[in-house]
DNA sequence: GCCCTGTATGTAAGCGCTTACATTTTGGTT
DNA sequence: AACCAAAATGTAAGCGCTTACATACAGGGC
């Protein structure tokens, strides 16, 4: 545990004989600076091991080179990829990512976005868009840019990078519609405070009011994302005294958790119940048959996520929104 | 977008007519404050609606409440059950987590720990203990406090927390060996940047020694973390001209793919072939029957490394390692 | 050679906070 | 009422960097 102090800015520019605007302007990039002397600072930033303090660089720039996202779980795989590609991306342009999650709590949502600006995140990716206007002014009056992701909603003020929830909802439904079921089951996450969750019911009925053939009433069992509870909303559905020959989930965790069980249940997938998912995460692979569901560009999501923030930061106005395509696979 | 300035300590202070250090140490907890004042000061960050610069505050303190975990990867659920405990226990003690993800490249981790330490990071969580040594120096030179998670030795000078990854292989190892099995199949993680892999190796070995019985040489396949690559692998060992009757995986997420090709190709699981898994993540209770698999304690795992960097940031001095215990499951 | 322009470098003033130290206040003793 | 230690508060010096502005310097046109 030596305690030599760290090398400073200066001790660089003495080293180089030069003086600190000019290290500064180095590390910058900032140009107007001869290429001579930039290797002379160079071979002194070398020799002394330097590297620059980042309160004092946050401070004086006014400006982190961080950016803040707040997830609802970090613990599926439901925003894994997408958080591995826009930290890719971030990271390329020199920047740090901070990620926090909320639980799917929105009070806690509240208190770590404010976290995460009190640690001067430049910039934030959020997912989804209900949350109080306070969250939004307080955004505002920071002037801090942010997007919202994982939706998509045309005409907003707010910037999404995302896909339409309720139009691929919409269309996975009629798609079952089309081979022939009549009686929907669907499976989705909590409501209460994921508006994803929302959109995808509201488009699954939707293509049943579009569609117009005469269908049993819709049931709706809303459940935390977990395999067991996909399972156990499955045994919901089918403890009616009609059960539904078809079920749409929200989301492929409990899509996969209802294909388990209906297969312990002895039913045939999908012969004699036809389960679909929603996202398009790595599990949906593991069953057998493979899901059908609803692809997700992850990647391009986080991707698209942090240019428009990137972009943002850099010209100080806001970014067009941007739709990303899904497709229904299997 | 307003560009009113935010108010700094100093409009606290004049609001509610004390001095700057006593808005600090109202802030800072220190102590030292009448109740009386306290309030006043509270009133003032109230209306003002204040909160500190994030740079100010780690230049003036040198140091930042954040710090940093460098996982190998985010894309499977492998450390994130952990590492959303470690967040929380963090979280608690007013410390902000940022993560980056290495994708099992060392030159990466080592950039990355570079970074995390050049944006302030007051500590780090590392997985793992294989690096240069030309890193710990680094972290000694500055004086960073770290802990190695997912993995033990014991008599180190380094400060692990997690669980003996060659213990538990060999536990598991000896368990099918008890059930008479003579030929063995491994499936693991690529060893070359992950000492995890090589330890459970290595306990599978001892197991196999230790136990005495003549067994079949054994065959070792080495497979990126995904259900398609333990699937190939199986493939590979079934291919042999004596296929072994049980396969030991270095994880879940591999032991996962293998059983779905054994059952593919109309095998019995665990009737025709054995196939044990490693870690206990959710996926492994996806698949029928449910996997035999190393039950590790995630949570626990993060929490007690969260407690242990709060230990050493606050004493300053190093912190006994935390040998955490798993056990086999189904 | 002289003046002018444009580019390279230097100077120094903060950025908003923490904290050692100095000063004032408080309240218990005598 | 005077005294004193302890507690509360204030003063002000940085922390290490960026950047506006001032200055030096190099060439090109005359």
């Amino acid at each position: 545990m030596s305690h030599t102090p760290l090398p400073t800015l200066q001790d660089v520019a003495d080293l180089a004989a030069v003086s600190t605007a000019t290290v500064s302007r180095c590390l910058n990039k900032s140009g107007h600076v001869t290429e001579k002397t930039r290797l002379k600072v160079q071979q002194a930033i070398q020799t002394l091991g330097y590297s620059p303090n980042f309160g004092a660089q946050a401070l004086a720039a006014k400006r982190t080179n961080t950016i803040g996202a707040i997830i609802p779980t970090m613990e599926n795989a439901i925003f894994a990829r997408g958080m591995q590609a826009f930290q890719e991306t971030l990271a390329e342009n020199g920047i740090t990512l901070i990620i926090a999650s909320c639980s799917y709590r929105p009070e806690l949502e509240e208190e770590q976005i404010r976290s995460l600006v009190a640690r001067g995140a430049d910039a934030l990716l959020l997912i989804g868009q209900s949350r109080p206007d306070a969250t939004y002014q307080f955004l505002a009056r920071r002037n801090i840019p942010y997007v919202l992701a994982w939706a998509h909603k045309k005409n907003s003020e707010h910037c999404y990078i995302g896909f339409d929830n309720q139009a691929a909802a919409q269309t996975i439904t009629r798609q079952i519609l089309e081979l022939g079921h009549r009686n929907l089951g669907v499976i989705v996450g909590l409501t209460q405070n994921n508006d994803r969750a929302r959109d995808r019911i509201t488009g699954i009925e939707h293509a049943i009011a579009d569609h117009g053939a005469k269908t049993a009433p819709l049931h709706v069992i809303e459940a935390e994302y977990t395999f067991q509870e996909g399972a156990k909303a499955l045994d919901q559905l089918l403890a009616n005294p009609t059960p539904p020959t078809a079920v749409i989930c929200g989301n492929d965790v409990l899509a996969v958790g209802a294909v388990k069980r209906a297969k312990q249940l002895g039913l045939a997938v999908p012969e004699d119940l036809s389960i679909t998912g929603f996202a398009d995460i790595e599990v949906s692979e593991l069953i057998d048959p493979e899901l059908t569901t609803v692809h997700v560009p992850h990647r391009e999501m986080g991707i698209a996520a942090a240019k428009s923030l990137i972009a943002m930061l850099k010209t100080q106005t806001p970014v067009e929104s941007h739709l990303l395509e899904t497709r229904i696979v299997n």
